[in-house]
DNA sequence: GTGACCGGGTTCTGCCATAAGG
DNA sequence: CCTTATGGCAGAACCCGGTCAC
């Protein structure tokens, strides 16, 4: 490892770092360091020492990137090959994102945490930029992006197949609004080779048509826009969780294809070992409570998204709301008041409690609504108590 | 008005492995 | 051997409000 300490970043802060030698967007030279790599003859120290003269780092890059804020060991570490190259475009990159609005800081970051970003050229940018921009409205959205997922928009060279990408999602039937939000929550996708999405889109239908739906396109578009992780797992991991899902509920084809239409394509993505490992714990729970398989397969049905919960969590978002007096039976029927956090539904247990709420009486819907609501209607059971 | 029903919104990167190309 | 590009993985819920039948 050995190197510059992070800390060191923060001391170049203000120095300034514009414009030293750039034409054309590339850093022309940066003497790769009076190029003897350290120890070349050395026929000293015995065995370590005789190490390949490997490419030795870029030193006037190095120097570069400490002046821009970025955390070169941090760099080292993730793309150690980038700072052992004699021409990049750091200087080029810095100017382009700034003037896209981006702050020195995240330029810094970003380069930190993808340093490959600063072996794309100009040309390459711009027209990158301009693909995002396709689905974007504002520079701003894009370098919140960057700035939270540099890999997504600088791992692929390849613009082409961004763009290939792009039509071909909308050839799917994705509006603007769908691609907007896919690019948003998961800008990976569109980094993905056009083939693997297309795989992926080929499985979802081919899944679509062995369940004996009707309109596989249609499948696939739904659980894309359900679940917008899709697209960046493998289609090993979502078939492992479908089948995993079929057998261990004995669904029927009919019932799969329902429930992943429905409210189950959320849980595609899951890692495998977690949706078995929450499904197993949820029945372990269930049984315990006294339900039967029935039951348990009729709530994961109704609501997916249980599966979704960590053991821990749902055992005591259970446990809370029984010992709120609610029964098991209540939360069969209303799953959905499993959406809440256990803060949240402790504190209204707590509300409601002081209150007198009689939930066998008046069942526990009133804990799945939203805080205005709830709070409306507490107010209104504190002015006129019920008997 | 009100509450049940339902759908929607937000959220997800940073690392490692490996094939391909040099 | 190297670097680059790409695939794959683990990690893990919560909240809001429109609408419509009553």
């Amino acid at each position: 490892m050995a190197g510059v300490p992070g800390v060191r970043a923060l001391l170049t802060v203000q120095r300034s770092v514009t414009l030293q030698h750039s034409f054309f967007g590339f850093t022309p030279i940066h003497f790769a360091s009076a190029c003897f790599p350290r120890r070349l003859y050395s026929t000293s120290t015995g065995s370590t020492e005789t190490k390949p003269p490997v490419n030795p780092e870029n030193e006037s890059l190095l120097e570069n990137l400490n002046l821009m804020g970025v955390d070169v060991r941090m760099a080292r570490q993730r793309q150690p090959g980038v700072l052992r190259k004699t021409f990049t475009n750091e200087n080029g990159l810095a100017q382009f994102l700034q003037g896209k609005g981006a702050g020195r800081k995240v330029i810094a970051s970003i380069i930190s945490r993808y340093p490959r970003a600063i072996t794309r050229s100009i040309e390459h940018l711009e027209q990158r930029w301009q693909l995002w921009r396709n689905i974007f409205q504002t520079d701003a959205e894009i370098v919140s992006i960057l700035d939270r997922s540099p890999e997504s928009f600088f791992r692929s060279s390849d613009n082409d197949n961004l763009e290939k990408n792009i039509d071909y999602l909308v050839s799917l039937g994705l509006n603007a609004k769908d691609l907007h939000r896919l690019l948003t929550t998961a800008p990976r996708t569109f980094s993905n080779s056009l083939e693997l999405n297309k795989q992926m889109v080929e499985f979802l239908e081919d899944i679509c048509t062995e369940l004996g739906g009707s309109n596989p396109e249609q499948f696939a578009k739904m659980v894309m826009t359900r679940n917008l992780y899709i697209l960046i797992r493998s289609t090993k991991r979502v078939k492992t969780n479908i089948d995993n899902l079929k057998a261990s509920l004995k669904l029927s084809d009919s019932e799969l294809l329902a429930l992943l239409q429905g409210h189950g394509a959320e849980i595609l993505d899951l890692s495998n070992e977690y949706l078995k490992k929450n499904f197993n714990s949820l029945e372990q729970k269930m049984t315990a409570l006294g339900c039967r398989k029935a039951d348990v397969k009729k709530l994961i049905i109704n609501y997916p998204m249980i599966l979704y919960i960590g053991p821990d969590t749902l055992s005591s978002k259970l446990d809370c709301l029984l010992k709120g007096g609610i029964t098991m039976k209540q939360i069969l029927e209303k799953p959905k008041v499993l959406d809440y956090s256990t803060q949240n539904i402790t504190g209204r247990l707590e509300e409601l409690r002081r209150l007198g709420y009689d939930f066998q009486k008046n069942g526990i819907n009133i804990l799945d609504s939203s805080r205005k609501r709830f709070a409306a209607k507490i107010e209104k059971l504190s002015a006129s108590p019920e008997e």
